[in-house]
RNA sequence: GGCGGCGUGGCCAAGUGGUAAGGCAGGGGCCUGCAAAGCCCUGAUCCCCGGUUCGAAUCCGGGCGCCGCCUCCA
């Protein structure tokens, strides 16, 4: 099998994936801030970490990925005055903390499995993890890299030689734009929090004791916490959005390299770009969004959502528009109608007819993968003239396994899995009325149901109905 | 001010040195009593200018336009 290339944000270029223990592959995905729904330009971060995993698990590597829940509350901004999202939203809903996180959480896992993602072998909540970023905040104080301050203890990056290495920064000339609402104290403009205080006068829903007193985790530390518990002090691959490279994953990378003395704390790094929406991209902020629900509201499923996903690079930004999902959803509704007819076929497969096809779709999939590249090569795997029935489902059903399109389970939109007594009734009459060439009559048959809703087809096999 | 990305047929979007994947929409045809479904055929020289090269959408330089990050953010 050829090797597995990927874009490694880290060196800015493709290079053949190689774990660091043989044949195992640990892989960590931010997951999601669980204060409000996360949108369809979220899920895209999900589909990366799916199309990877797919594309390892295809590789033969045992696979452990694990994702975040972050459910303990970010602050609006760095400053004391911030709020935090999670008990703003509490406020706002008169719910708790809990009740929200559990809510979006739930929702989140939902649409994630809708969209056909796997499940990760561990999925792990920041808040049921204190113990392990308190450890981690010991360990950067022993190592000389945090220093108190009245609002917290707080990382310095001036102390982390390689701190502007990932993202190259320019941190002189962000200094020159200056930062919003920054904390009285900090010794560095990029200096960020490692564990905050709870201000006196305010009671948060979510807050613990520490060896520093009571309060609650910074905004970085979960992910080098949990990733070190269940990954170990190094792992493979990273993923995450792009708008994470100069802050989030600068930090965890700070914390985790400065914690234990390793570099590189992860060999590769995956970011995805962004879906753009309106001329912009979707965003919780704006309310630029729409969630998956909205769309199956439409009659659009999530996996036609994830169709129109695969159409585009997953490290280029894509553009939302109604016209472009409706197609996608065209488009899917039609692979899936072929994967239908073909799924039963029998027939000869050789192998030599199917070979060339197989390597292009999976050249694709070894090159960063491309699934855009990989789902043109389906389409010719459908209508390719020097296939078989059978050789055209064995090629969908084994390119399957990447796209995550649950070929395996169509129907035909067009056959009926249910009966209904009176429809099937003027089929029938319908059928007799075209056998004795009345053709108004069937045609009146039709135009009624039609009316109602239903759609006819007719095969040599007799006429199919649907509704919808 | 720093960093990153993009501009390809009506729409979405691959391709990053050898004369433009795929999907959707449109047009034409086949099939059908008619439809539907399906099948076949059909359209772009790649934002502009200059350069390198035998040859560039693809490399370099300069423009114009657009998106994102630098503050929570996929």
């Amino acid at each position: 099998m050829k090797p597995l290339v990927l874009y490694n944000t880290r060196t800015r270029s493709k290079e053949i994936f190689e774990p660091i223990e043989a044949g195992h592959a640990r892989v960590y995905t931010c997951g999601p801030t669980v204060y409000a729904p996360q949108h369809i330009g979220n899920l895209r971060s999900q589909l990366l970490a799916d199309l990877l995993k797919r594309a390892l698990l295809a590789q033969d590597y045992r696979v452990t990925h694990v994702i975040n829940i972050t459910d303990v509350g970010h602050l609006t901004d760095d400053a004391d005055a911030g709020e935090d999202k999670m008990e703003r939203a509490a406020a706002e809903r008169g719910k708790t903390a809990a009740e929200i996180a559990a809510q979006y959480t739930e929702q989140w896992l939902r649409d994630r499995e809708r969209m056909g993602c796997l499940a990760p072998e561990v999925l792990c909540k920041a808040t049921e993890h204190i113990a392990e970023q308190i450890a981690l905040v010991e360990a950067l104080e022993r190592n000389g890299f945090s220093y108190r301050i009245d609002d917290g203890i707080y990382f310095d990056t001036s102390k982390f030689s390689r701190y502007a290495e990932f993202a190259r920064l320019d941190l002189e000339a962000q200094l020159a734009e200056g930062r919003i609402g920054d904390v009285p104290g900090k010794r560095n403009p990029a200096d960020f929090a490692l564990w905050k205080f709870a201000a006196p006068d305010v009671r948060r829903q979510q807050e613990w004791d520490s060896p520093w007193g009571r309060g609650f985790p910074g905004w970085h530390i979960e992910c080098s916490a949990m990733s070190r518990r269940y990954l170990g002090d190094q792992f493979d691959i990273h993923t995450g959005g792009v708008d994470h490279i100069g802050v989030h994953h600068t930090n965890e990378i700070a914390q985790s390299e400065c914690a234990d003395g390793v570099h590189p704390w992860v060999r590769f790094w995956l970011h995805n770009e962004f879906l753009n929406f309106r001329g912009e991209k979707m965003a919780k902020s704006t309310g630029n969004l729409y969630v998956l629900d909205d769309l199956s509201d439409r009659g659009i499923a999530p996996l036609a959502f994830r169709y129109f996903s695969l159409q585009a690079h997953y490290r280029q930004q894509q553009t939302f528009t109604d016209e472009a999902i409706e197609s996608a959803a065209t488009g899917y509704d039609r692979l899936v109608n072929h994967a239908a007819e073909l799924r039963e076929a029998d027939g000869e497969r050789r192998a030599d007819k199917l070979e060339p096809l197989r390597e292009r779709f999976w050249d694709a999939v070894w090159d960063d993968l491309n699934a855009p590249r990989a789902l043109a090569v389906t389409w010719e795997a459908v209508r390719s003239e020097g296939l078989n029935p059978a050789e055209r489902w064995a090629l969908l059903s084994e390119f399957d396994a990447f796209l995550g399109l649950d070929l395996q389970n169509a129907t035909p939109r067009s056959q009926t899995t249910e009966s209904d007594p009176r429809i099937d009734g003027l089929l029938a009459e319908r059928e007799a009325a075209r056998a004795r060439r009345d053709f108004a009559e069937s045609d009146r048959i039709r135009d009624l149901l039609v009316e109602e809703g239903i759609s006819i087809e007719d095969t040599p096999d007799g006429p199919r109905w649907r509704r919808g």
